[in-house]
RNA sequence: GACCCCAUCGUCUAGCCAGGUCCAGGACACCGGCCUUUCACGCCGGCAACACGGGUUCAAAUCCCGUUGGGGUCGCCA
């Protein structure tokens, strides 16, 4: 406990950056920093269709808004880098070739379609145990090599004990044992050459000399296979700590489907890091004293992994609100004049909303009214917005369905918010769905401004931000979806 | 379905590892009251839980087994 902690946090830029990331770079940087150790930041981008830069980008702001700094990183750099797994290709494939050497990994020619039937084969049989059948591990190693070289694709995968017992060791669960034979031969090198999670993630967590992997309990069904690599290697294991995963409210994994989990969206909406963090923390910590009000400093002072409660953990909005109000409230006039200049009421916030209102007033008396919902976290829909939430032709329920494909299908996976790319992507779902755009436009506008006479949409989309369209479009769903 | 994890108020949790001090404590929410020109804040009070069944023991929320319930994983995603 007071041995010097080398913890990280391995985000994977694919998408907005995640309140689960936020949970557990928590835990990891309080570690280091009680035991004086170091936390790490490290980029998973090894998966190369879903990886990007403006997510890699949006996980720096965001724990840096937080106030989660990390010692060593892809920006910051450090005695153990790079920090980005895309630049470290090399290494993975050398430690996949030492496996292969030793036999305990072996190249797999199998086709995805052979793999896709296998999976469907095993499916329709109601097989116990589904996975890879080990077809391509009985082939000599001498043809294997010279398939290799011939360039025939494949993939490297784990060889696994065909039998026997895997006992892993988990920090607050104790020890955890597996059949070996229900391990599946994972593939540790992908064709196009880039090492799958488990390879590059035991290979640097070793290479960085962390001593404890702090990460979410998702990750439990695959610990066998980690410790198996680590045997292989004849390397010493890191602790494992795997955190409970947070929660809906119907006790599922937390999913933006049923609630907010954009850090964007925590900031935007207007909550305080230092509350977002206490909060996060009380999802499994509770404090010798149980008061629930502290700093991160308070919390880094006595925070010990293993005193954290295993129950998943509802992540409940009104309590996050409740506290977040009780930060709010204690800070002094100033302070809070600054908190709102720099993020609700920013010059750089006001300059992109003011060219949108300025043709459209007489008065300056009139912006507040006429902006309101750039301000706002919520919208009301009055009687008469109601009835333009609805698509010509359409239920309420079915434009609610509508608008739930738009999010999902097509708004989501945006990751640049501006005018251009918001206009091509609504059009071009009105085209996909032979929907005429200015059908569409309407009841979206209302959406995300509760008013049918706004600023142009997509310029007034863009200044929003993803996470307010996206909340506002859910709520206008269930407006939608309640007026029957 | 198979494997694995988990189980205290509606929710977050303390207590559990080292059984008695627990007819179970705190917080959110809810209800009532006080404060107050209003609302909010704040303060006070109330409602509310050891999933079930066995076992061990003088004694079990705490230890063991089983059942039930919930969750996760089963991808050339992480």
């Amino acid at each position: 406990m007071t041995r010097p902690a080398r913890t990280r946090i391995a985000p994977s830029p694919t998408g907005d950056p995640h309140v689960g990331t936020a949970y557990v770079a928590l835990f990891n940087m309080a570690l280091a920093r009680r035991t004086g150790g170091a936390f790490v930041l490290r980029i998973e981008d090894t998966d190369r269709v879903r990886s990007n830069e403006a997510s890699e980008r949006m996980i720096f702001e965001a724990l840096s808004w937080l106030g989660l700094q990390w010692d060593e990183g892809p920006d910051v750099g450090g005695p153990f880098g790079p920090y980005r797994q895309s630049e470290r290709s090399e290494i993975y494939r050398e430690h996949a070739e030492r496996l292969v050497a030793q036999g305990d990994a072996y190249p797999c020619f199998c086709t995805k379609e052979r793999l896709d039937a296998l999976r469907e084969e095993q499916r329709k049989a109601k097989a116990a145990h589904l996975g890879y059948d080990g077809h391509c591990r009985t082939i000599p190693p001498g043809e294997a090599a010279r398939r290799r070289a011939a360039g025939e694709p494949h993939v490297i995968r784990l060889a696994m004990p065909r039998e026997g017992e895997i006992t892993v060791r988990d920090l607050l669960r104790g020890e955890i044992t597996f059949a070996a034979a229900q391990i599946d031969d994972q593939v540790l090198l992908k064709s196009d050459g880039f090492p799958t999670y488990h390879l590059a993630n035991v290979v640097d967590d070793h290479l960085m000399e962390i001593t404890h992997v702090i990460r979410a309990e998702e990750w439990i069904s695959s610990l066998p296979k980690h410790v198996r690599l680590y045997e292989a290697f004849g390397w010493e294991q890191p602790v494992f700590c795997h955190l409970p995963l947070l929660r809906n409210a119907d006790r599922s994994k937390i999913s933006k489907r049923k609630n907010p989990v954009s850090l964007n969206w925590y900031r935007r909406a207007g909550f305080l890091p230092e509350a977002l963090l206490n909060y996060l923390a009380l999802m499994g910590w509770a404090m010798p004293d149980e008061r629930d009000e502290f700093t991160l400093e308070e919390l880094i002072e006595v925070f010990d992994p293993a005193k954290i409660s295993l129950g998943g953990p509802v992540f409940d909005l009104e309590k996050l609100t409740w506290l977040n109000g009780r930060y709010l409230r204690s800070l002094e006039t100033g302070e809070l004049r600054e908190r709102l200049r720099t993020e609700l009421l920013s010059d750089a916030y006001l300059d992109r909303v003011i060219p949108l209102v300025q043709e459209r007033i007489d008065r300056l008396g009139d912006f507040m009214e006429y902006a309101a919902f750039f301000f706002t976290n919520e919208v009301d829909y009055d009687e008469a917005a109601r009835k333009k939430l609805v698509l010509k032709g359409l239920t309420p329920p079915q434009s609610a369905k509508l608008l739930r494909k738009l999010l999902e299908e097509v708004l989501d996976p945006l990751m640049e918010w501006d005018a251009g790319t918001l206009e091509a992507a609504l059009r071009g779902f009105c085209e996909a769905r032979e929907i005429r755009p200015g059908e569409l436009f309407m009841p979206v506008r209302v959406a995300v401004t509760g008013r049918a006479a706004t600023p142009p949409l997509f310029e007034t989309m863009a200044v929003l931000g993803k996470e307010v369209c996206r909340s506002r479009i859910r709520r206008a769903m269930e407006t939608l979806r309640g007026m029957k």
